[in-house]
This record gives structure tokens, C-alpha cells and sequence, in this order.
DNA sequence: AAGTTAAGCGGACCTCGGTCCGGATACTCG
DNA sequence: CGAGTATCCGGACCGAGGTCCGCTTAACTT
């Protein structure tokens, strides 16, 4: 039911396929089994164990900087090569620690109760999607920012600022009444060199749909009639 | 009148403060002067041009992957320790030389002329703000994203696509005709951790007022009356 | 012009993520 | 139960980012 094997994704870093990795792209919601720990051989599948107890331990004892690669396989009493065959590279190695979690969450919005789960009218189920997000984001923080490398900075870049500000600054010409700070960081969330790639180049989007959705939204938030 | 110091900003690494940081965070637009480089002794300039040389040729000729720091200090006849004082580190160095555009682009939506300068009206510099921000990440993309780490995988991650997917399912019952792939993009941002790290614990907003913001996001984005 | 000193320099050094491959070992099949 | 093999293990190894510290030198002083 849930999608829970994302954790397996290693891609090709030792020519040993396993913990099958179902294309990300194309998932439908839904029609995810939970291939969780696939056939693994025995003391493979002990050695994730002890892996991933001795990464929560660090986690716990030491906070998630202390999660280096060979701390791990130390603490689990393991060669550093069984770290990376198995979770593919740190990323993975977080990730693995916050499947269980995911998959919760994955549950509740998927099949849980209303308001998040099924049951409720969609914008219901948006606001409550958003507020369980941050909820659970609130909570795991260390670990979800230790998942994405170079996280902390992403939003100190004085440059970005700048630009940031100069958003918030029209935005307050149109819509004085709204929170136009965070409004700002939503809109440049849009403009993400990270996601422009994303899309552009990896999901083959052209510039102009691109563009075409930056003034969509723009008009949605200001509330502006379209190509006015 | 632009503000350019931003490559200077060299923490902590070397005890030597130079090129000076003029708080990033309580930056006014317009009141800021181009410190650029400020009593830098001579052969610490000369040293600095021929690194930020050496680094555009490195990126010219073989793309920014090249641009190791160990590489860019050789191609400048300078040793490693150099190009760490003087750039802090290699998102320090990138973004130095992403400099010469950032000032332009700011030059234009500062004091340029219409539809991205002043004189417009604002929702019509919002648009142009977008536009020219998603033409200039088109040339440069590579540079923008060499000097964010971690940026290219940010977006495949396979749980935070099941999330946007969610997201996009749910738009999609209410706003059926907007491009609801995108727009689910623009709001999942807003729960990216690395930004809920950024404003709770580093600007200190509370939870409560993310969550308004989600709401009222929500609200503007699908056309639903507040609070209904 | 010589002296003083703070700034700058360079490269050895460290850590950590990631790779490789020779040897070990759990499953399979006869 | 014994041989065969695919899988797995471990730690030596590599490259790159980042740090340190003793030496050098530009710039100011008198």
C-alpha cells in the first residue's frame, strides 16, 4: 500500500542490484506495495539491523552530525563497504532512518482519517496536510536537514535575500494584508535554480510552461485577473 | 547601491577578518553600498583576480565539476590555503563568480527601467521579476547549481514525490484548469525543512505563524474563502 | 633607509564520503 | 552432505573540502 522502498534506491555504486527500486517517477499513489526488505540473505539483513540501530543510537546519544559513515560501521561493528552497498550513500542511510516515520505519515494521508485522509473536502485536506507536515517537521528536524546536504545555507545566501526582499516589497504594494514574508519565500520557491534544473532538464519541461506558471501564480496570490 | 560584499562573507575558517560582512539579514534594499574589494593588500588583490580567472577558465573549459579548490589553486599559481581565505570555501568561491551577473540583475529590478524596474505597477514586476529570473537561471544553470551542494537530487527524492503528488491530486479537485503539477511544486517549498529550519530556529518565527501562511497560501491558491 | 608588524602565503595535514577487490560465507542443488 | 556459486564482507585506498601554523612580505613609521 505505501511506498516505503525509496530508501533502497542505491543506484549503481557496487554492481549488486537488489532492494528493488520501483521508478520514482512514474508512481501512482496508491499502488505502491511495501517491498521493504526484499529477500535478503541472512547476514545481510542482520547487518541492516545493526546498522540502522547503531545510526539511531548516534542520532539519539550524539545528534545527526555525528552520523559519519565510519562511525556507523564502527558502532554496528561492520566494514564501512556494508554501509554504502547497503544504503548507497549517506542520504540513503538518513532516508532508511526516517522510513518509518514516512511511512506513517504516508498512512495517515493516504488512508487515514479525515481531515487528512480520504473523507474530507480537498482545501480541508490541503490546510490539514500542511499543518501535519510542519508538525512532523517540527519533530525529526535534525534528521530531515541532515538528509539533504548544504541545507542549513540555503536561505542565508545574502543574494538570495536580496531578491527575496524585493519580492516582499511588491508583494506588500498588492497585497498589504497577507503575511508577505512568507509569501516571498513561497514565490521564490518557484524560481529554485534546484528546481528549474529539476524540471527543465530532467523532467523536460519547457522554459515556458515555467514561465507561464510563475505569472499563474502570481495572479492566484494577488489575486490579480489574469494577464491583466 | 548594489549589494555585492555577499561572496566576501568568510566566516570563521582563517583569523584573519577582511573584506568585510555587512549583516545579511538586516539588509535594507537601496541602503546598501558595493563594498566590493575593500583595502585588500596588493598581492592578496592580484591573487584574488587570478583565482576568480582561473576558476571561469576551469568552468569554461571543462565545466563546473572541475572546479575543485585544489585545481583552481593550481591554474592560479597559489596555494590551497589562499583560495580558502580568501573565498571561505567553494560555494564562497562560485558565488564570487557569480557576482558580475547578481549585480546587473540587481541593478535591473532596482533601479532599471519598466516592467522590471520601478515605474510598473507591482503585479506587473512581479511578472517580469519571474521571467528574468527564469531567463537568467537558463544561461548559468550550471554555476547556480554548482554553488548550492546537494541541489540536483533535492527534487528526486522518492518520498517528497509522493508528498507533491498528494499535493498535486488534491489541487487538481479544486482548481482542475490551473497547471497543478507546478502549483504543487510552489506550495510543497513551503514545507521544505531546510526553510522551516530557517525561519523557526533562525529567525525564530513561531510554528503558528508558518501555519497561517500555509493556510492562507492554500486559500489564495485554490480561490477559497478564508477559514471556510 | 631601516625597523616593525599585521596581513598574507603555501602546502602539509586531517576528516569524511565514496570506491574497489580479494577473501569469506550463506544459500542451492545434486 | 558436499560442491558450486552468487552474494556479501571488510578495510585499504582515493579524492576533495577544509584547517593549521611557521615563514614571507607589503605597507606603514620614524
Amino acid at each position: 500500500m505505501l511506498y516505503a522502498g525509496f530508501m533502497a534506491a542505491v543506484p549503481p555504486p557496487f554492481p549488486t542490484p537488489q532492494e528493488p527500486v520501483d521508478h520514482p517517477e512514474l508512481i501512482q499513489l496508491g499502488s505502491v506495495l511495501e517491498a521493504d526488505e526484499p529477500c535478503l540473505r541472512a547476514d545481510a539483513a542482520r547487518n541492516r539491523a545493526r546498522l540502522l540501530e547503531a545510526a539511531a543510537r548516534l542520532v539519539a546519544e550524539r545528534g545527526a552530525d555525528a552520523v559519519t559513515m565510519e562511525a556507523v560501521a564502527a558502532a554496528a561493528s561492520v566494514g564501512k563497504g556494508t554501509v554504502f552497498r547497503r544504503f548507497g550513500d549517506r542520504t540513503g542511510l538518513l532516508t532508511a532512518l526516517l522510513d518509518h516515520s514516512e511511512k506513517k505519515f504516508q498512512a495517515a494521508f493516504l488512508t487515514g482519517p479525515p481531515p487528512l485522509g480520504p473523507g474530507a473536502p480537498p482545501v480541508e485536506r490541503l490546510r490539514a496536510f500542511g499543518r501535519a507536515m510542519l508538525a512532523r517537521s517540527n519533530d525529526e528536524l535534525d534528521l530531515q536537514l541532515a538528509a539533504e546536504p548544504g541545507a542549513p545555507r540555503r536561505f542565508t545566501n545574502p543574494a538570495r535575500s536580496v531578491l527575496r526582499h524585493h519580492v516582499a516589497m511588491l508583494l506588500r504594494q498588492v497585497v498589504p494584508d497577507a503575511d508577505c514574508e512568507l509569501l516571498s519565500h513561497t514565490l521564490m520557491g518557484q524560481l529554485d535554480p534546484a528546481l528549474i534544473h529539476h524540471l527543465t532538464k530532467q523532467c523536460g519541461l519547457p522554459l515556458s510552461r515555467l514561465e507561464g506558471a510563475w505569472t499563474d501564480v502570481v495572479d492566484r496570490v494577488t489575486g490579480a485577473s489574469p494577464a491583466g
